[in-house]
DNA sequence: AGATCCGATTTGAACGATCAAAACATGCTA
DNA sequence: TAGCATGTTTTGATCGTTCAAATCGGATCT
């Protein structure tokens, strides 16, 4: 067996230090209610014994159990989803900070995987929620009001009001960066690709496409498609072959660029150089060689940081941050790489 | 207030079935020792007043706390990881049917971060571990076995005697059912881009790869590099410029295989009908049009399903499944795409 | 009938921490 | 010096479950 002489108690340090159980815990919980003295030889036992608190007898005494709840989602079939895997780790990072970890779950999509999470919070597994890959009219937010249960999800709910804290990313600001771009390039006719109406995350963007245009005097030109890669080579193609056709094409999506993408080349054109493309999330394959996507960038770890803070705030865990309490809304960047890299002639 | 009266317990369940405490608990835990008309009478009980037992007050009496530690590795620098979303889930989802859940935590690499394994062990907050990203001559599984720490590891330890139990995926199988392909395809003059020695896992790819040469009487010819996708354009294209250059090229990853693909397309070769490239992962990127890569795909989703089912084994929660108990070795399945589409001329 | 056994159920103790209140010093004031 | 406020430490109870042993009621055996 190794050095893990896992039996320290608080009484076993409380008997090493020559003190009583309720004072080891003040060294921990409560310092300044213990003399330094006291606190020190406390401490040093603490140290030898190698003692940490039981976590499962603090939280049945406390009522909280210092864990996250994050239900992971499966992954899309086919998507690029590079998301999931820096958020987890931005979430498991910023609570680590406050003695929290992350637990994960599964559950189905829609109101059916609300028995999910009844059944940890009946259990007093978790002491709040992340939420993430929040849909329109997601049942999730307005439930974990309802019931009273802290939470904090990653996305606004798009439909009615708000329930709950938030953090999101302006996408909407993103492409007003992604035109403002290919303008400054030179570019005129602008196109955007789009998803369909409906999807808060879409409207969205596309409403930062129509300001965009709108100020820069650009007349907006929208096509909407599902969102694959099939689909925005489709529909990229079709503008593509107009008589007029577009010479940037801002998307949706990366998985549409990539599309668009596709169809510049066909065509024989060369991205970047007779047509622009820009995508949107900044997915892995943004920077292989031969396809350099310029891309709008999102500060996941920030999201991932801010929703820890604002959910450990909502527990009376830490001091709120400055700002509004329940909602964040950060700003993305714009990643310029060879596909906006050169002016169009004419 | 919602639906969620949150104060069942053992207690309020016994005195609303008019038996006591412990009859309850053995409903949940030994049904059997429990009369069927009393066992309904409780379970009616149970479930009209919606009681699942608290996590912390089980985890202190039995000294379980049914979860399973998982270290969320900071994703490294633009690498295409598409293995830890799919992985993770594959965990948790494993967990789930067994009443597990996976515990998030984040560690420093190498020898420093077992402080982070022995706090959580110390705190009693896990059964067991999980490890992926293992690395020659890593430290965990030693450490884990020395302190009697049940864990499985995903990917074996290349170095030294094994330590516990782990599963893996057989690369050398994969490369050889890729230079197989390429062989029958009518490639006769095949190439391996590498990493460079001493990589567990590199090293037994490219064993793989000698083997079907010998095998398949072809002449090795293998270049090693570092892995990313502009060291493989380089050594791609280095190969291409022989005066006798290689029809196929096997790579040891999707990034050398990207950098491949590119090195060839600058030289005029169209990937597929001139020179066959295969990658390793079928990451994301693959499928894409003007990609489509052939790669050998891990199986992702089995790999933590055995990883669980082998550590809940450990744990004895479970009959340990069939074979082994030590390890498993998995085959992975090559996706053929059109990079491998049409055999050379000549 | 009394002893014995057996399955079903209950009771007391324990897991290891924190809360709330009591006990104990110590110094200051009147 | 008694009385009181203040600061430090200890004691008893409690969180909700499971373990181990005790109890209970009925059937079987001698």
């Amino acid at each position: 067996m190794g050095t893990l002489e896992s039996g320290a108690t608080l009484e076993s340090v409380a008997a090493a230090a020559g003190v009583s159980r309720q004072t080891v815990s003040n060294v921990l919980n409560a310092p300044e209610r213990v003399a330094p003295q006291t606190r020190q030889r406390v401490q040093e036992a603490i140290e030898s014994l190698r003692y940490r608190p039981n976590r499962s007898a603090r939280s049945l005494r406390t009522r909280t159990s210092r864990l996250l709840g994050y239900c992971v989602q499966p992954a899309p079939e086919g998507a690029i989803n590079p998301v999931l895997d820096r958020f987890v780790h931005a979430l498991t990072e910023s609570a680590a900070d406050h003695g929290f970890h992350v637990l994960l779950f599964t559950a189905p999509p829609g109101a059916a995987g609300l028995d999910r999470y009844a059944e940890l919070l009946a259990q007093r597994a978790v002491d709040g929620f992340v939420l993430s890959d929040t849909v329109v009219a997601d049942p999730r937010p307005v439930w974990l009001t309802e019931q009273g249960v802290p939470f904090v999800a990653f996305g606004r709910s798009w439909s009615g009001p708000d329930h709950g804290r938030w953090v999101d990313v302006d996408g909407a600001a993103g492409i007003v960066e992604a035109v403002e771009h290919v303008h400054a390039l030179g570019h005129r006719r602008v196109a955007f690709i789009g998803w369909p109406e409906g999807s808060g995350v879409g409207d969205d963007r596309l409403a930062g496409y129509l300001a965009a245009c709108s100020r820069l005097g650009l007349t907006p030109l929208v096509e909407r498609d599902e969102g694959g890669v099939e689909q925005g080579r489709a529909i990229a193609g079709a503008l593509l072959d107009d008589p007029e056709p577009p010479t940037a094409l801002v998307c949706v999506s990366d998985l549409s660029a990539y599309g668009a993408l596709r169809a510049v080349a066909e065509r024989g054109l060369r991205p970047g150089a007779d047509v622009a493309v820009v995508g949107f999330d900044d997915t892995p394959a943004a920077r292989l060689p031969g396809v350099e996507l310029t891309s709008v960038s999102q500060p996941i770890e920030e999201v991932g940081r801010d929703a820890v803070h604002m959910l450990l705030g909502a527990l009376g865990v830490v001091e709120p941050p400055p700002g509004p309490a329940d909602h964040r809304l950060l700003r993305p960047t714009l990643v310029v790489r060879a596909s906006t890299a050169i002016s169009p002639e004419g």
